[in-house]
DNA sequence: CGCCCTTTTGAACACTTTCAAATCCCGTGG
DNA sequence: CCACGGGATTTGAAAGTGTTCAAAAGGGCG
């Protein structure tokens, strides 16, 4: 019902993990990640693939390693929702409550760093290093949302689009150089159809936009994935947002 | 900058406090109570202020202790979206954060019971009864944030504000009836404006569907003001949602 | 009683959706 | 190596929903 595991790597160090110091368990000491060693498993998931169905019972929670995945939650007539893109060291699953609340899908090639629940639990009440970093990302999940929010109540498609490929664009660049005359690229982990369902738009209007953005030379595209940012300024600048700050006055 | 006290009511226990066991002070003991007694002031502010503005320093963190409040985020060409509306317990301020990321305003005359923020942090720190409401209380904000969000992205106009009379219903009823045949009654806290703004409409747009809703019987309008949702299956079943949850079957 | 702000209503318009069809791209198999 | 198949993407045209601009009606408070 609730795991459908592909394939287990146990063993693995946690002092050799790529996430070791951006997932919930940052700020542990070695006595602590000890302690979570104990409870961990690894499983993957293949792209395409429902890691958790919204109201199944979840008997574990997870770090994301890598890849990417989506919580995504549907009417009765189908219509869908993205509310969380999830990316590595992002968390899974809610303490004290084992059902969860939107489907969980991996839209690429998954791999989860998996805590049995009760355990955990005990972790959570036990080790204040793991529950307060929980409360740093659950915080920052929570600013995600009020700024997709904005996205969804008051922007228009091709802001929306502009924001969306913004928001990538520094989730993948990193701390690193977002400046004028560097270009930037990164591969679009999700379909245009998923697009569509983060943005609150149909595929179509998705797929106008991005011929529109190419169209203006903001964005090249490289196949039908890869997007080149010739001048980042510029695609802030479609997003609505105070994209310069302030930089003219 | 940061605070425009109205008034301040000293030395008020903890003890008689309305929302002792809903704040973020709930889980806590008599001896951390008094901790907090230390450290706390009230703050009261009237309907329409502006309690801080996005971007000020606020020294404070804050329970909302009476009344209701809004988070706001505001595009440069004044388009605005609410994204957080805080009633009675809800909690103000982001520890380990001193700026604030949106305006908060009071929609009703509003009492706050403000925690001075360094001290506030080492609660926080010490106090894992403190940090792991907050993290709950977080976690609850959240799942809002991300129905809002479905809202925002899928539902039409009328299903945005039968979803929105829904919530405010449900948070006002309590755990007290809902069952068919019951007469639910409650005064909006927010004009059509702010409606509009929580939504991601125009007030035009929240008028008209208010009026059709009424047409239709599904609410009876007392004044401007309070609403009589004479059967709150029938206002469900307009919200999009799977609103008789599976009683036909 | 009158003023002002909130709310309602109307009509034309704009943007996104819907429905439909063509095109592209990639993996597979001949 | 190239043709084929099928999902993903793009493009087109018509339709619909919500917005915009405008004006009237309603309500509360001095």
């Amino acid at each position: 019902m609730n795991d459908r595991p592909i394939s287990f790597r146990v063993g693995t160090d946690c002092a050799d993990c790529p996430i070791r110091h951006k997932a919930v368990c940052a700020h542990c000491d070695a006595d602590e990640l000890v302690r979570l060693e104990q409870i961990k498993t690894y499983r993957t998931y293949s792209a395409g693939e429902v890691i958790v169905w919204a109201g199944d019972e979840m008997d574990f929670v997870a770090s994301l390693v890598s890849g990417v995945a989506t919580l995504t939650q549907t009417m009765e007539d189908g219509r869908r929702q993205m509310v969380g893109l999830l990316l590595a060291s992002d968390f899974i699953g809610r303490p004290n409550r084992s059902s969860v609340s939107y489907d969980v899908t991996a839209t690429t090639d998954v791999t989860l760093c998996c805590f049995r629940r009760k355990p955990f639990q005990e972790v959570i009440t036990n080790t204040p290093h793991v529950s307060q970093r929980l409360l740093e990302m659950t915080l920052d999940e929570l600013d995600a949302a009020r700024e997709w929010m904005l996205i969804l109540g008051r922007k228009t498609a091709r802001e929306k689009i502009a924001s969306f490929l913004a928001i990538l664009a520094r989730r993948n660049a990193g701390a690193s150089d977002l400046g004028p005359g560097i270009d930037i690229q990164f591969e679009l982990p999700l379909t245009r159809e998923a697009m569509s369902e983060y943005l609150g738009l149909t595929l179509e209007t998705v797929s106008r936009q991005m011929s529109g953005l190419k169209r203006d030379g903001v964005i090249l595209l490289e196949g039908k994935r890869r997007i080149v940012v010739p001048d980042f300024d510029a695609l802030l600048n479609e997003t609505g947002d105070d994209a310069d700050g302030g930089m003219l006055a």
